[in-house]
DNA sequence: GTCTTAATAAGTCAAGTGTCTTATTTGGAG
DNA sequence: CTCCAAATAAGACACTTGACTTATTAAGAC
């Protein structure tokens, strides 16, 4: 997991700066407050219309930031299940609540932290076009089908299904607006992250999913 | 609770009338979509400087809808606990929890759910610039702080201090978040909301955030 | 009634924006 | 080297925005 895993992406190193300032900006003043014109100029660009000339639009600039980082991160789901497997069939709830939120915590510690794509997806997710935009173009990776298929076994049985499936949306939830909110609070130097320290934050945040997905539901009238 | 709670607040009716058209907008197009003549002209102003007449700026007209919905809020919070410190002295984790959420949850329901309130706190807090302002208008209830407090006696023995304080960070995002997104869905005809289906959701969350703050911290080496 | 002040409307201006169009430059393929 | 397509730059246009200024209207005190 040392190459580059950005390979096959064509995009040429222009379009990728665009792609990796837009990140930049987007986290620091909003996807609503950034104009295409903006991100040209954060990208070295005089040409004001580059974001146009490789992307068509503003939106397709956004789509090229999500395929961009959403490939090595299932990319390294599917690495990280088959190990898992490999070494037992019927893997810890904590084994699986690590596979789906890890991968995502890595994005804090990659090149200096200057992928700013958590905080992306959480703004993403939060609003209407951009919440469509997102689902429309992440594609399901078949580790994250495996591993919700994984969990439910075990959580399936003994919740109700409504109960079950609200519990693993807050899970989801959960898992990106944390990390989201580290990437935010590191980039204002309010918070320190190294590999040791995201660590211990990121187990706790896994106890705590567990603690909460597997908790008691009492029915109440 | 039955009267309004919006009384004592110096909010002409054209100024109300700005703050709500603004909270909808911002929940539709997001705080960087919305422009200051957008929601003069939502609020039925043919006068396009309404905003900046009422509140001198648009950060001034976040600080007045952060105003006008913290106050109400509270103050709920503060009948709540009152009235639970009456019947229990050491109140239960559940009814703490319940305490910090629900006043929160109650907004959705608000006007048959005009108050978008808690889409725009999730997004204030989701960055910069807004969520400092968000802190600096907030006014901390004392309601708020004495849940904190009896929250930390019945935890912060079990857990090292540093595992408690970032659990409630992590309650404290969950809560907020999770009922924005309750609110987002609602308002996209994607989620049927009434007062028992929010009961539930509601009971839902609390039993997962208790599950998670009490979970096990096994350190690891 | 007049007067005064708050509220609303409307005008103006420089700055920024998306999109489309037209140069100009650049880097290979042949 | 020539030539051509891709990349970059720059122009143009209609539109929106925030902020400030200047009418105009409404409403209450006296």
């Amino acid at each position: 997991m040392t190459t580059d895993q950005h390979d096959n992406l064509s995009l040429s190193s222009g379009a990728l700066q665009l792609v990796l300032s837009a990140e930049q900006l987007i986290a620091d003043k909003g996807i609503d407050g950034v104009s295409s014109r903006e991100v040209a100029r954060a990208a070295g660009h005089k040409n004001h219309s580059a974001v146009n000339y490789n992307f068509g639009s503003f939106d397709g600039l956004i789509e090229a930031i999500i395929d961009y980082r959403v490939r090595p991160i299932n990319q390294q789901r599917e690495v990280l299940l088959t190990a898992l497997l490999e070494q037992q069939q019927q893997p810890t709830l904590y084994a699986l609540v690590d596979l789906m939120a890890r991968p995502l915590a890595s994005e804090l510690l990659r090149g200096n932290g200057e992928s700013r794509y958590l905080s992306l997806i959480a703004q993403l997710l939060s609003r209407g076009h951009w919440r469509e935009l997102f689902l429309r173009n992440r594609s399901r990776s078949s580790a994250l089908i495996k591993i919700s298929e994984l969990m439910a076994a075990q959580l399936a049985d003994t919740l109700p299904s409504e109960i079950y499936n609200e519990r693993v949306r807050l899970l989801g939830s959960q898992i990106i607006y944390s990390i989201a909110e580290w990437d935010n609070l590191q980039h204002k130097g309010q918070l320190a992250l190294d590999e040791s320290s995201l660590e211990w934050r990121l187990q706790n945040l896994i106890e705590y999913a567990i603690g909460g997905l597997t908790a008691n539901h009492n029915k109440r009238n």
